[in-house]
DNA sequence: CGGACGTTTGACAAGGATCAAGTTTTGTGG
DNA sequence: CCACAAAACTTGATCCTTGTCAAACGTCCG
């Protein structure tokens, strides 16, 4: 069964996009921008819930998020869900799945989400011509390698307090990384069930243990917004270590 | 503190390495296998328990894997340590920290070890002009994720006696591919101390665990001993799904 | 022989899972 | 704009998987 979604007309250039101002991505040339512009076949819409990528696609798509946001899962047989890492506008979707020919996991859109689609037969042609991208491209991979492995630390050894505290600093950052505004209260599209699965927790004990830390103050999160007031204090508590800031990529 | 190891005086030449005529690696030509040898340093021994790499190091050694086992970990303030990923003979050590610029994790050998050193410098050049290489890199970065990714689906949702089973069936798996001889028998460098800290449990937990998979026949591990009489009713009872075997890149 | 390290076992504690309602919020059709 | 159903969130009670503590045992090696 094809994903279910809907071509957009006539998407904008690749230069006048707008994510490409943001101080988070590297600035690129103007030939690396239309090379990218090149590959991009087309923009397609996928409305919120729907699957953009299932489990053992032989061929998954290649493409970037534009705008919205989704998660990578794995599952088992008998349902059980790991959520692997969310999906922010200017995360790469498919890169993964498409280097080593199966999609090993599924991506699902948490909220309506558009995608800029690009061509798998432009990626060998990338790599020999545009070796900054492909630099690019190696660099995205291996960060958000290590972002699983940061999952991983916490889901194998953090308490659930402070996997549910760090969940909330690392994207509560993200986040407010990719707003135009410098708000300080952020939306983050996700159910306690998303946290849950995330985190390796069950649903009841995560609702518990988010309702706690917000007792404490540690943030607020209730209709999808999520505000913290002392991140200082919630990273404290979390052992959360700051990252080296650094632009990254944008393909 | 610069780790500890002994340089190797007259290191054999790339041509002639051993890992290459393993069919789980893909055949490089020689013009390939020239940069290799161009961009390797030297070779260094490393004996085991020692570090290769620290935690946060801002210059990580950027390396392959020729002969003994290692892992990478995470630690939080308080020593409570994941490891991440187990490092077999092939593997390449550093590439994900070199690429974002520091060591986000740490990589300690389970055996005295040696390792082939790549020289930095060349990582840009070998994404110049070997675009073959670049592609292989990226394949070796993205899957060294989808194995992260397998691991933080077991850690977060099989139970203690599935996680065992799903580390036993992978490093068996991994051992015997790289094992000239075709026993049935591997040798498994790790106590059970590793394997807890791989799987997020006590010891003492993985010890009990350890012993009632042994106790039903699934595999016997004694003595660093690993052998598995019935590999096909251990993955079914971990629900392991078996990846698409594919030669794979070796730098 | 002694010490360090790894393994094994039992008793007990506890963090988190499961079960079973209820309540609130969101979304949809009339 | 309201009514209703579905989805999401809460909460309390209870169970159980896994962690912690403590001690003994085995093995390797100087």
């Amino acid at each position: 069964m094809a994903p279910y979604f809907d071509r957009i007309p006539n998407p904008a250039p690749c230069v006048a996009c707008p994510l490409r101002r943001l101080p988070v991505f590297r600035a690129n040339t103007i030939e690396e921008v239309a090379f990218i512009e090149h590959m991009r076949m087309d923009q397609i819409k996928v409305t919120a819930g729907h699957t953009i990528c299932h489990e053992g696609d032989p061929s998954p798509p290649l493409a970037s998020l534009f705008s919205g946001w989704a998660f990578r899962y794995k599952t088992l047989p008998d349902d059980r869900r790991q959520i692997l890492n969310f999906l922010l506008p200017g995360d790469v979707i498919g890169f993964q799945a498409n280097m080593l020919g199966e999609a090993a996991h599924g991506v699902e859109a948490l909220t309506d989400v558009v995608l800029c689609r690009h061509s798998r037969d432009q990626l060998w042609p990338l790599y020999c011509t545009y070796p900054e991208l492909a630099f690019d491209t190696t660099w995205l991979t291996a960060k958000e390698e290590s972002l699983v492995d940061e999952v991983l630390l916490s889901v194998g050894r953090r308490t659930a307090a402070e996997r549910v505290a760090m969940l909330m600093i690392h994207l509560y950052r993200r986040a407010r990384a990719i707003q135009p505004s410098g708000d300080d209260v952020v939306h983050m599209p996700v159910t306690q069930q998303h946290i849950a699965d995330a985190l390796g927790l069950s649903l009841v004990h995560t609702n518990k243990t988010l309702r706690r830390l917000q007792k404490f103050g540690f943030f607020s999160f209730r209709q999808q917004q999520l505000q913290v007031p002392n991140l200082k204090a919630l990273e404290q508590f979390a052992h959360f270590a700051e990252p080296p800031p650094r632009p990254r990529p944008l393909l």
